[in-house]
DNA sequence: CCTACCGATCGGTAGG
DNA sequence: CCTACCGATCGGTAGG
């Protein structure tokens, strides 16, 4: 999927601090993009955190859209394959719920560059490229729409609904910042959104509030503008 | 706080379609730099958006980044005042949460833009101003944690990390692009993310887990990389 | 509010 | 992997 100019060999989810210098360019370009953005670093600014002049560059990538292409597919390689391997390893809905959960926290504590730019960066791919990657980011999102939709189905989960729920637990765990600032561990973090999340989905409800119904006009509250 | 450069007054949440040609060039720019990225957007780009030449835009403005700021200061005015009056509205906590949490959401559904502009943009400020607003953010966020404090003292909510829930509230329907395709009012959805955050701060927590204790290896799963 | 224009910086190429 | 350099575009100013 993602493409290469040299001969590095490209692996997905190699960006455990890379080896190779494409490895190590990709990985800079994330810290920086995350950092100032896509169009606020240049070329120059890659070249110099890895220590070549901005020309030689070329000669490990074609373009700076296929660094930031590199840098959102390898981002998308590894929260689906977390979400498979959650999925997977269990029949139990709510274990896979649990896990699944667990599993894109861990990741994106473990390489939140990627994440940002993924999050933040993906407008600025060429129109092609940008809709191989929405669709692939579609079919993430149906994929925890399933789930919840399953646990719905067998009964294990209710809730009132599965298309707001959805974004809500996309989100959990995103702004790394605060929780590193937290004596907790990642795996300690990753446990409370796991909670956080089957909270969400449990069939209990709201004790005092019977059912899910809605009506939106019991709480309003008169805004100024 | 916000500034302005010709005589056109400053009002804090009259961003509801400006009447103003500053008013107007601000709108302009939020649009702009919430598709494209601040540095994704010229300065031709707005002027040609409310029907100016680049240059004449500084009649307007003192700069691109006093745009920036205008736009910032905008949105954090409309989710501190959210805020303010769904907290002062009543002494109930669990009524403050849940009219907090649709406010926000209200406010950020009519807001989209200036919301965007705000979670995306603000590390393109000079680093004075960053301050001030990155000051700003924190104080919200505190009122935030303050909240679910008081309500966690009182018995009225039980959590197991304030820390790692309040971030969870406040990415609550940050992406409203979802929201536009469901079949639901701005004040349903409201309604419902005010649900969800009920659900979050319940002290009944989940059935047929006694406990919030942190148990971390309970469900851990073994990552590939 | 316009035309004309500036110095700086950008992504990328030439040529070796 | 380097030096030298290109056309384009940027934020902002001059001067009226």
């Amino acid at each position: 999927m993602a493409e290469k100019a040299s001969g590095a060999p490209y692996h997905p989810l190699g960006h455990v601090t890379g080896s190779t210098k494409y490895q190590q360019v990709v990985e800079a370009a994330a810290q920086l993009f995350a950092d100032r953005g896509y169009r606020g670093t240049s070329m120059r600014d890659i070249a110099d955190a890895v220590g070549l002049h901005a020309p030689s560059l070329y000669n490990r990538v074609h373009s700076k859209a296929d660094v930031l292409r590199a840098i959102i597919d390898s981002a998308l390689d590894g929260l689906v394959d977390a979400q498979f391997q959650a999925i997977s390893s269990t029949p139990d809905v709510e274990l896979q719920l649990r896990r699944a959960v667990e599993a894109k926290v861990l990741f994106q504590a473990q390489h939140p560059h990627f994440i940002r730019v993924l999050a933040l960066e993906v407008h600025h791919l060429d129109e092609q490229p940008r809709g191989v990657v929405t669709d692939r980011i579609a079919q993430y999102e149906d994929s925890w729409l399933a789930l919840i939709n399953r646990g719905c189905a067998s009964g294990h989960f209710r809730v009132a609904s599965v298309e707001l729920l959805v974004p809500t637990l996309l989100s959990m765990g995103t702004q790394s910042a605060a929780q590193s600032a937290l004596n907790l561990s990642m795996a300690q973090v990753a446990y409370h959104f796991g909670d956080m999340a089957m909270r969400l989905v449990e069939p209990a409800g709201i004790p005092g509030r019977g059912s899910t119904d809605v009506d939106p006009g019991a709480s309003d509250i008169s805004r100024s503008a």
